[in-house]
DNA sequence: TGTTTTCCGGAACGCTGTTCCGTATAGTTC
DNA sequence: GAACTATACGGAACAGCGTTCCGGAAAACA
């Protein structure tokens, strides 16, 4: 739950933050999963700061944008997702097998945090952290895994797996409230259509 | 441009509505059509008020929501791709084609008209006048070219035609301001799956 | 304990979509 | 043309959002 320890541990020449400093950003974090998992991504961050017992000017010190909180909230998850990628390359019996297996982990984490998928539109001029840091850390994954995915087929076509990526997370924008919306079918289809493509 | 005549003309036991009420639903059509192309569907409603030289009031009486204005003013075209549906079934050379054509003229509609994509999620507990147009009008449609190509290639699956069509709007999203990212090839290939798949 | 540095709380700002109501005006009747 | 009524208008006001600001509290240090 807590974030790296990178900021709360002396760096040289610095000093450690003060110690309710560290207590309210952890009391943040865990109000912001709970508040998330309740009441979905798009949740106020008044609630949120409410829930944490603290202020409105404690939440924006700690997290600048409201999309830093959600970064830090996720970034074990995305971690996993990331490393989740060279573990399945070499567990599974086809490297299709194994990139089907890791976009099925990233769906699901995506629709079980209600909201997220429609949060990871960069809106803001592109200086969004939330779509930042996901394409960071995850758009390498998914590429090594399409690339394994299309030599197994003798595919020489060229991908864009940033694109590939992206689209994945549109699919998943609704899933969790639309009971008719097949996110995890259409995800799967859309990797049958990507490694069936011939080069352009 | 304009609205189809239905509530301006006088129905039986029903008054006209007054010429100044007209003009000014005219001018807010008109005023949204443009700023909706300049500043994309989301611009506030304030800013498509000042442009038609009205106030809040007027808005709102004519449109009782932001997303019924957006209906209004893109009534048009998705009337004309409802309708653009059987007549590419009929002049294609395969059902495949249409179809492939039709979502083509899909993506195209929804690319070109920034935010629109976005704007299409059912936020409001499902009652989004935006999102139940479009899926009233579209989802036959879009469902009478798949079943088509399904038969074509002997491909017994069951398809969900809204499933299906919500992902194509879902992958439309940021497709207009992200140079990295092709909504177009995302969709063939989607297509290319969803034409694939076996039946369950 | 006294001083300094750091951090906190929550009112306030600017921006949304939407509602409300006193006022203006088109249409109707004389 | 004048008087009257139904209809529509304008824009201030409301609620809710993310974010900023700053006087005051509290931790760290001497």
């Amino acid at each position: 739950m807590a974030e790296t320890t990178a900021d709360e541990v002396p760096q040289l020449q610095e000093r450690p933050k003060r110690i309710d400093a560290r207590r309210n950003k952890q009391s943040l974090l865990d109000a912001a999963a709970a508040v998330f998992t309740k009441s979905g991504v798009d949740a106020p961050v008044r609630e949120i700061a409410a829930k944490a017992g603290v202020g409105m000017g404690t939440i924006y010190r700690h997290f600048p944008t409201r999309s830093d909180l959600v970064v830090a909230v996720y970034r074990h998850q995305v971690e996993a997702c990331a490393e989740a990628g060279p573990r399945l390359l070499r567990e599974s019996d086809t490297p299709e097998a194994a990139l089907r297996a890791w976009v099925a982990l990233f769906v699901n984490f995506l629709v079980t945090k209600h909201g997220l998928a429609s949060a990871l539109h960069g809106d803001n001029a592109g200086s969004d952290a939330l779509h930042a840091y996901f394409v960071d850390r995850l758009v390498p994954a998914c590429e090594a895994l399409l690339h394994a995915a299309l030599a197994q087929s003798q595919n020489s076509s060229t991908i864009n797996a940033y694109s590939v990526l992206k689209g994945i997370g549109n699919l998943c924008v609704g899933a969790a409230t639309d009971p008719n919306y097949d996110a995890d079918r259409l995800v799967q289809n859309l990797i049958s259509g990507v490694l069936l493509q011939t080069s352009p």
